[in-house]
DNA sequence: ACCTGAACACCGTTCAAGT
DNA sequence: ACCTGAACACCGTTCAAGT
């Protein structure tokens, strides 16, 4: 989690310790890094693969060694952006009692991660990377997350928290309402509405609630 | 709703009649037209001021007497969506019998626009136009599509067809599940699931309603 | 008042060449 | 195996100049 400042310094001081050889070693890395402070300080658009060489210190072609093009670097950045927001979810879901309180939870974490990590939830669920039929291990790892939801609303219906129910169906739409409510609050479009993101994200949660 | 090939045929064509004079005439809605092909036909990614330009055949700086700067004929191709996606949802609306019959075809039409113009949906949603703050035209049209949706609730509860609270908080809601609906099926992100569209119109249109 | 042409500072990407 | 440099085809935008 260094800053973008941190390696643009870097790569400015002359008493930056050279490189061991022409060789970078773990560029890979350095260029994730760089990437996700891009879009950490600066957002979404500001991600190019020239900027990101820049920062990283390299020639602006080198990355093409580590990634097959600007998709596939973007791809990488909301990969890591899934594993994070899976894990804020679940460290919300286990912190309290269960049942529906940990559901309640996971539904305000899934929403707090969007604005909390605004650019990169951007990227996550962009345009460029909607279709992820080339991109396999993105499409796991979204996957993944829509299981978490799906294997939480089963456990509630096998308790009578809630009605039963196809719960995949329920699931996409609970998926679809936290996504939409997220974006309209990413966006500022609750801002002329004039409510509170608490209170957006509590009737959200609700309305799914009582609905199921 | 010309296509895109029409204008470009027309500039090729040396047939085609010459303008009256150096000045264009209505280069303007030209433009406007043109934009609206090129999204259809090739994509919102599709849509820069140059290919615009190249299009009506005119220079590329042409088009800077018209918008002030792309973001403003993105605008421009966005409020038109909201006018049409008005529209279709109210002819949804009237078209059969009112109350709760009436509000499921409207969620219903939110929808399947989205789908038929999925490009223009985008764009009416995507990232460059979310800040609407130097937008204000932008903002009306998308604030009037919300409050169709909030009346509608608020007449439902009127006649006692869906319960009482907060009419704007479930709209809200409401309208985050239908653009977060809309966004999974545009993405594709639904193909994994193995659901028809009409199955998740239906599913979140149906939640919404007996958790209201 | 409206449009053009040249220019500038950006992009992504390819390809031959360097270490 | 990994990185550089030059080049190409794009962008948005500005500004002086043409009609």
């Amino acid at each position: 989690m260094l800053a973008l400042s941190t390696y643009l310094a870097r790569m400015a001081n002359p008493r930056t310790p050279r490189r061991r050889s022409y060789h970078h070693g773990d560029l890979r890395l350095t260029l994730l890094d760089v990437a996700a402070a891009i879009v950490r300080e600066q957002g979404a658009e500001a991600l190019t693969l020239r900027a990101v060489a820049r920062a990283a210190g390299v020639s602006q072609t080198a990355p093409y060694r580590h990634f097959k093009d600007r998709r596939a670097l973007v791809a990488a950045v909301a990969q890591e952006g899934f594993e994070r927001m899976g894990a804020a979810i679940g460290r919300a879901v286990e912190r309290g009692p269960g049942g529906l309180p940990a559901f309640r939870r996971g539904l305000s974490a899934y929403i707090r991660f969007a604005q909390q990590h605004a650019a990169e939830y951007r990227i996550m669920f962009g345009p460029e990377l909607a279709n992820r039929e080339d991109l396999p291990e993105l499409a796991a790892s979204a996957l993944g997350a829509f299981g978490i939801l799906r294997d939480g609303i089963v456990r509630l219906q096998q308790s009578g928290a809630i009605g039963p129910g196809d719960a995949e169906l329920m699931a996409i739409t609970a998926w679809a309402t936290l996504h939409g409510m997220a974006m309209l609050l990413l966006d500022g479009q609750t801002h002329a509405i004039g409510r509170t993101s608490d209170e957006l994200i509590a009737a959200a949660t609700e309305l799914l609630i009582t609905g199921m």
